[in-house]
RNA sequence: UCCCCGAUAGCUCAACGGUAGAGCGGCUGACUGUUAAUCAGUAGGUUCGUGGUUCGAAUCCACGUCGGGGAGCCA
């Protein structure tokens, strides 16, 4: 025999006069006297149950009296349309059986500190706001990765465990390899990801990359969960169309189909329709420009000479004049990764574009067109003080056959944050790693 | 690594040098339409730790622990 309900809450629209069995957890239970009403959840959805104590048999009642927040539970009843019901259906109890129960669940409905949601990760993922950001989170992934499927790109996974730092930069964690020393915990997948290119040419690797700095802001993990498409043949320019189409395709997705979960996020979504290609653009150049025209509009946004990299503010300050996201590119390749390859015309900057979300959610997206000639490489892996014989591999992609390409890396969290216009990115992961928690 | 802030009942907070409090939650009871129900009653404390100042410390000081916000760095 079988647990499993005869159906899901959200399916219940076509279950109208049938009796069927649930399956669940109780969300809230209210009892006036000889009434009781249970807000069961399953996963897909809320629905009241109603027992009456004198429509049913006495142990029934007390069963259902019985049960505390979040007890799991079978209950079997008639499903009746009900314009007093929150989801428009009811559900007329006949029997309910309790599976386990639940004695003193932490989290109330009432108010709570971020600390103590936090120790209790493992229930808050319960509540509703956290489901509806989870199950948006599950969408962003899906929508990336069907697009890019759609559009012949191949997954190609890389390794997390790498002997080298990718780009030298930030720190890394670090841990033992048996008898081959020091790995590291990858920051990135893109050189690897270059490799499949040379294979496949179109590929995208997903999963988590792990930075070691000590950040402490609302916007950073350190672990967190990147998808970095990379495309043979493509330009610069290129790259900048993949990404605000891509970067679209999720967001109407998202809209068209989670706007339940976007509602029970409170999340207006205007800014997101806006989010149609072609994206704005602005070169650092300008961006230095309009920072110095807008001082004092934002603190901390102070003026920068060229070659100083823009800051927190300074990108809130870009980000903030337009209502969809905004391309930054064009920085000076002094203050860019290796592989990045310079402006031909001008090559003090480099043919990269960050991309910048609306509403101070920060970057999303870092891209670039790579450097594909060998000379060239070779050169900035030394002028970056990097060991050339650790970067032998992937030198072999400029020597066999090499193309122009580009690529980026999009940080899931963070985009889910945008979408959902929720404040700090540690509620976009079910289980958040960051400086100081671990723990759950 | 640097700057700022916090820790009091299960939870959210008040008390700011003079007897440790409220709301919610828990428990008991009433209630046939509740959505964070309502009403009545009831239990519940090593004020983060260590040391110091003081007649007296939750309160002031020092150090520590844990946590929150931000910078830098990045997605």
């Amino acid at each position: 025999m079988s647990l499993l309900p005869t159906t899901s809450i959200a399916n219940l629209a076509g279950y109208v006069g049938q009796t069927v069995t649930l399956a669940g957890w109780v969300y809230h239970k209210t009892e006036k006297g000889k009434l009781i009403f249970i807000q069961l959840r399953d996963g897909s959805g809320v629905i009241q149950c109603v027992i009456f104590k004198k429509q049913v048999a006495e142990t029934t009642f007390a069963t259902a009296q019985a049960l505390t927040q979040e007890s799991s539970c079978r209950i079997t009843g008639a499903v009746r349309a009900d314009a007093r019901a929150p989801g428009g259906f009811e559900l007329d109890v006949e029997t309910v059986e309790l599976v386990g129960a639940s004695l003193d669940y932490p989290i109330t409905p009432k108010e709570h500190g971020i600390e103590f949601l936090m120790e209790h990760r493992q229930l808050w993922v319960r509540s509703a706001r956290q489901h509806a950001l989870l199950r948006v989170r599950a969408e962003v992934v899906a929508a990336a990765q069907e697009w890019l499927n759609d559009q012949g790109f191949v997954r190609f996974d890389t390794p997390l465990l790498t002997a080298t730092a990718a780009e030298g930069t930030s720190n890394l964690f670090a841990t033992t390899y048996f008898d081959l020393g020091t790995a590291y915990l990858a920051q990135t997948g893109q050189l690897y990801v270059e490799a499949g290119m040379m294979s496949f040419g179109k590929v995208y690797c997903f999963g988590p990359t792990f930075r070691a700095e000590k950040s402490k802001t609302r916007r950073h993990l350190t672990e967190f969960w990147m998808i970095e498409p990379e495309v043979a043949f493509a330009t610069h320019e290129d790259n900048l169309q993949l990404q605000e189409q891509f970067v679209s395709a999720i967001v109407q997705r998202v809209l068209e189909r989670r706007s339940a979960e976007l509602k029970t996020l409170e999340r207006d979504p205007t800014m997101l329709e806006r989010c149609v290609p072609p994206f704005p653009r602005i070169s650092y150049d300008d961006a230095l420009a309009l920072i110095a025209a807008k001082q004092g509009v934002i603190e901390g946004a102070t003026p920068l000479t060229w070659g100083d990299d823009l800051g927190a503010p300074h990108e809130q300050l870009i980000a903030a004049q337009f209502e969809r996201p905004v391309f930054v590119e064009r920085y000076p390749a002094a203050l860019k990764a290796f592989y990045m390859q310079p402006d031909p015309q001008r090559p003090a900057v480099a043919l990269c574009a960050d991309l910048l979300a609306p509403e101070g959610y920060g970057e999303i997206i870092g891209g670039s067109q790579r450097i594909h000639d060998l000379a060239l490489l070779e050169q900035r892996l030394h002028d970056h003080g990097l060991q050339t014989a650790a970067y032998q591999w992937y030198l072999d992609l400029r020597r066999y056959g090499t193309v122009p390409h580009s690529g980026f890396g999009m940080g899931i969290e963070r985009v889910v944050a945008w979408i959902t216009g929720t404040h700090h990115i540690r509620e976009t992961i079910p289980f958040p790693r960051m400086l100081y928690r671990i723990y759950p």
